[in-house]
DNA sequence: ATTAACTGTAATATTTATTATTACACTATG
DNA sequence: CATAGTGTAATAATAAATATTACAGTTAAT
C-alpha cells in the first residue's frame, strides 16, 4: 500500500493527540521516521481537503481541524493514493486476445476491488486509530 | 497491486484459451508483454499450487490442470501476493507513542483490509475472466 | 528591523524495488 | 545428438520511492 497514505494517517493520529497546540513537521517526521519534506507534502494534501490547518513562521505548524470522527480512512485513501490497487500493466500483445482485453479487464476488476474495499475502510475513522493506538501503548511522547 | 498477480491472471486465462494444447512461456510472454523468464517464475508457483501442469523438452509447455470454476482471483493473490497490501512502515520513532504503536494498528487494519477483500476477490473466477476477455473481443491469437 | 522558526514547493540526488537479461543445467522429442 | 523446451540463480538495467538541498514566503519575538 502506498506510504503517503499510512503517513497521512500516522501524521493525522499524531495531530490528534495534540489537539490544542501546533505539532511541527519535524516532530512529526520524527515520529513517524520520515523526512519533514515529505510530511509537509502529504499534509499539505490533506490541508487542501480541510482536514487540518496550518500556519507559517515561528510557534506555527499544523493542527486538526475537524472532529476525529469525521475523518475516515477511506477519505484518507481517496486523497493520498485513489487508484493506487490498479496494477500497472505493461503493454500486451493487442494482437492476442488475451494481451488486447485484459487491461480493460483488470481494470474494470480492480476498480471494484478499490470500491469494495472502500466499504471496510469507512469503518475506521481516526478516532478509532487513535483509540487503538492507545490501547496497548509502549511510551509517550514528551 | 503487485504485478505477478496480474502475471498470473493473464498467464491463466491464456492457458484456459488453450485448453487442449501447451502454451510456451514464449508464447505468453508474448502475450503479456514481459520477459519469458519472468513468466516461468510466476508458472512455477502456480504449478507448485497445482493450478497447472508443464512439461519440459520439445513440444513442452504449459497446461491448465483444473476446472476453470475452480480457481479464483483469491487463490491466484494468496500465492502470489499474499500480504501485498501490507504498507512498509519504515521504522518509526519508539519514544513517540504514535511511534511506537503506529506500526501495529496499521498491521491489523491491513490484514482485516486483505481478508474483506478477499471475499470479493473470490466472486471472480478464470472463468469469468475469461468471459469479460471474450465479451469485447478486438482480435484473437494466431 | 532583524533574526529565528516555521511552512510551501521545486529540483535534484540517492536509495530501493522491479524487471530484464544472461547463463546454464536439466528434460524430452525427433 | 540437435533442437526446443522448463527451472532457476546471478547479475544488469530501469523505474519508482524517498531523501536531500535550496530557497522563497510568513510570523513571532527580541
Amino acid at each position: 500500500m502506498n506510504s503517503d497514505f499510512t503517513l497521512a494517517i500516522h501524521s493525522l493520529t499524531y495531530l490528534a493527540l495534540q489537539p490544542d497546540r501546533m505539532s511541527t513537521s519535524d516532530g512529526i517526521s520524527e515520529s513517524a521516521g520520515v523526512h519533514p519534506v515529505r510530511i509537509r507534502k502529504v499534509l499539505s494534501l490533506l490541508k487542501k481537503h480541510g482536514f487540518i490547518k496550518s500556519k507559517e513562521g515561528t510557534g506555527g505548524g499544523f493542527i486538526f481541524n475537524l472532529d476525529l470522527c469525521e475523518v475516515n480512512l477511506w477519505d484518507i485513501y481517496m486523497i493520498t493514493s485513489e487508484g493506487a490497487l490498479q496494477p500497472k500493466c505493461p503493454d500486451s500483445n493487442e494482437e492476442c486476445i488475451v494481451g488486447a482485453n485484459m487491461k480493460r479487464v483488470l481494470f474494470t476488476i480492480f476498480l471494484g476491488a478499490e470500491q469494495y474495499l472502500g466499504e471496510y475502510l469507512k469503518n475506521y475513522t481516526i478516532k478509532e486509530v487513535v483509540d487503538l493506538v492507545n490501547q496497548e501503548q509502549n511510551s509517550g511522547c514528551d
